[in-house]
DNA sequence: CCAATTTGGTTTCAAAATGAAACCACCCGG
DNA sequence: CCGGGTGGTTTCATTTTGAAACCAAATTGG
């Protein structure tokens, strides 16, 4: 799981998560805890993962803070697995997943879950990139400014 | 490379996703297509990657319909690998990973790369989850709603 | 036009990751 | 205090990965 150079830290922030949920059970794994999913047991039922693989993937997440373990809300001795604030922050990463497959992999009449709005019960608007202005941006309208070291101090 | 239940055809469009762009590699290889790269070299010196497995991720990718050969803009006998408009769709995903990179992954003054808008110069706002009538949402907003069927026929 | 080099792969093989199954300790309910 | 459920770990066979060698077609230098 991402052991690609450990020692050099790349700048590319779009590398360093990949680095971390870049795989197909931790991102799985997020889905479900952002669907409510808490016991070990829920995850490898709803995923059908190996309990090994299952396992290895929730240290995983929990080691980078994406979840954490908390006691069983059942207030028995086991114990449950929760979004950490790091971890709900994939929100829009998942949103964006999730935008992507309902638009490209899917059948236009065939069946699909969809993500509502609680207080209204209606599907959530499609995520947009914008500018500081606020004018929507697509990937032609920007590019990637590499920063080769911090401004070591203003001259002003 | 995602050979869960070839099968049955989730209904989660997230999960759909995943199953073809989950992996690390493809998740680098869009970033590096976002960025510009084109080539079978530039992609491979660039990501340190072993020729097999590029060769093998950039066919997948291609079968997906996520990338596309063209011929090379340098007018060789070459070809390019090119984002097609499905590809270019991943932007957003690829934005989330992004700031959610920047805002967990770094020191408050380590160097980062940054996506700006190319017209200002500014960096590009955080993505927003709204709902239908315009309301940010977090993920406690939110439900996903199974769809078991397409509505057979409305009544009305 | 020919030789050398670059490009874009494929093949081969060892090492690493995955996954199924067996095993096991602890908790819980009766 | 017994039987089953929960949450793992261990073992081992299979699959995937990756490094390196190899190779054909295209390009470049002379």
């Amino acid at each position: 799981m991402a052991k690609r150079k450990p020692q050099s830290r790349t700048e590319c922030p779009v590398e360093r998560s990949v680095d971390i949920i870049g795989d197909e059970w931790s991102l799985l794994l997020i889905r479900d805890a952002f669907d409510g999913l808490r016991r070990f047991g829920e995850f490898q039922k709803n995923l059908g993962v190996a309990k090994n693989i299952l396992a290895t993937r929730l240290r995983h997440l929990v080691a980078h803070g994406i979840l954490e373990v908390v006691p069983a809300s059942d207030g028995s001795a086991f114990h449950d697995y929760v979004l950490t604030p790091k971890g709900r922050d994939l929100f829009q990463v998942l949103v964006g997943l999730r935008q992507w497959g309902e638009h490209h992999c899917f059948q236009p009449n065939e069946a699909r879950s969809v993500l509502v709005d609680t207080e209204q019960g209606r599907p959530v608007r499609a995520m947009e990139v914008r500018s500081e202005s606020g004018r929507p941006l697509t990937s032609t309208d920007t590019v990637v400014k590499k920063v080769s070291e911090k401004k070591p101090r203003s001259k002003r």
